[in-house]
DNA sequence: TATTGTTATACTCTATAACTATA
DNA sequence: TATAGTTATAGAGTATAACAATA
């Protein structure tokens, strides 16, 4: 950019507060959103892992058992999008699909031995990829940060 | 879902704390910013405006004369991707595309005096969409998240 | 050589509608 | 009627490669 750009822009801040793309919160979500996404992807390309098969992972190993339409609700994902996911986890053997005793529409979803192995790993090196993503900021930043962020998403008047 | 696994997960918590899904920022980054996006859509879809054109908008005008190439490398765009964007905002005649004198290769971009009324009234209600967002946060809360999410993203050394 | 705007294209992600079988 | 899993499909959004004009 132009260094005469960069001086309209300096000069611009003080008259105009709070009128700047970059006073929105929404932008700043979505920028490091995707920031931290890129990297996820770009850490785990060899094993071809993406954030949200991920978390799939986690909650089928937090919730033992639960259908695929349980973990649509908890990660606002449609059940038609949800298929192909599950698919490729369980063709890679990381997860298994049991006709639920009980409820013959359902299935119930578990982490096989060798998926659990390799979510056990991944965390580790997701917990890294977090460490490097928020390395700027101090142990209180980072604690806010996320008390914050469940406070604006996770209630109960939705 | 079903109360046992209610009860699963809530037993788990305190026996692994920091291995939940819940307890990674990255997650809840995806969440609040998707969620802030699909209600930025939804508040403005009589105008059709979604958010990264009204972004574009907004650069446009805190740096009239900027080039497509200039925007790309602000919000971090292919210039491949920017053109079916800037063509749609110059049909609805919100930006005007000039030939830049010095440089041949350049287009100067400017908002119309259509586009910056809109753009006008647009920026109050998203404001106003990110006041309800960010309802639910003090004062204090919704500063440091800003802070703190520009400190995340905005550096040097990258 | 590098950059700008552009075209074409492929890939991922997401949303919707409809179907069956079960409840 | 409602729900679970499924199929097919359309639409965004994004990434890459290549090109002509210009620097």
């Amino acid at each position: 950019m132009s260094e005469k750009i960069k001086i309209v822009a300096a000069n611009d801040q003080g008259e105009r507060l709070g009128e700047r793309l970059e006073d929105l919160v929404g932008y700043h979500l979505r920028r490091v959103s995707l920031f931290d996404m890129n990297g996820f992807i770009e850490q785990f390309a060899d094993d071809n892992l993406r954030p949200v098969p991920f978390s799939i992972l986690c909650l089928i190993d937090e919730h033992p058992g639960c259908s695929a339409a349980d973990i649509g609700r908890m990660l606002n994902l449609q059940r038609a999008n949800l298929v192909h996911l599950l698919a490729d986890l369980d063709e890679d053997n990381f997860i298994e699909r049991r006709a639920e005793e009980g409820d013959k529409r359902k299935q119930s979803l578990f982490l096989t031995a060798h998926g659990a192995e390799k979510l056990s790993g991944w965390r580790r090196r997701v917990r890294e990829h977090e460490n490097h993503l928020l390395r700027r900021l101090t142990p209180a930043e980072r604690t806010n940060l996320l008390r914050i962020l469940s406070k604006i998403w996770t209630s109960e008047d939705r």
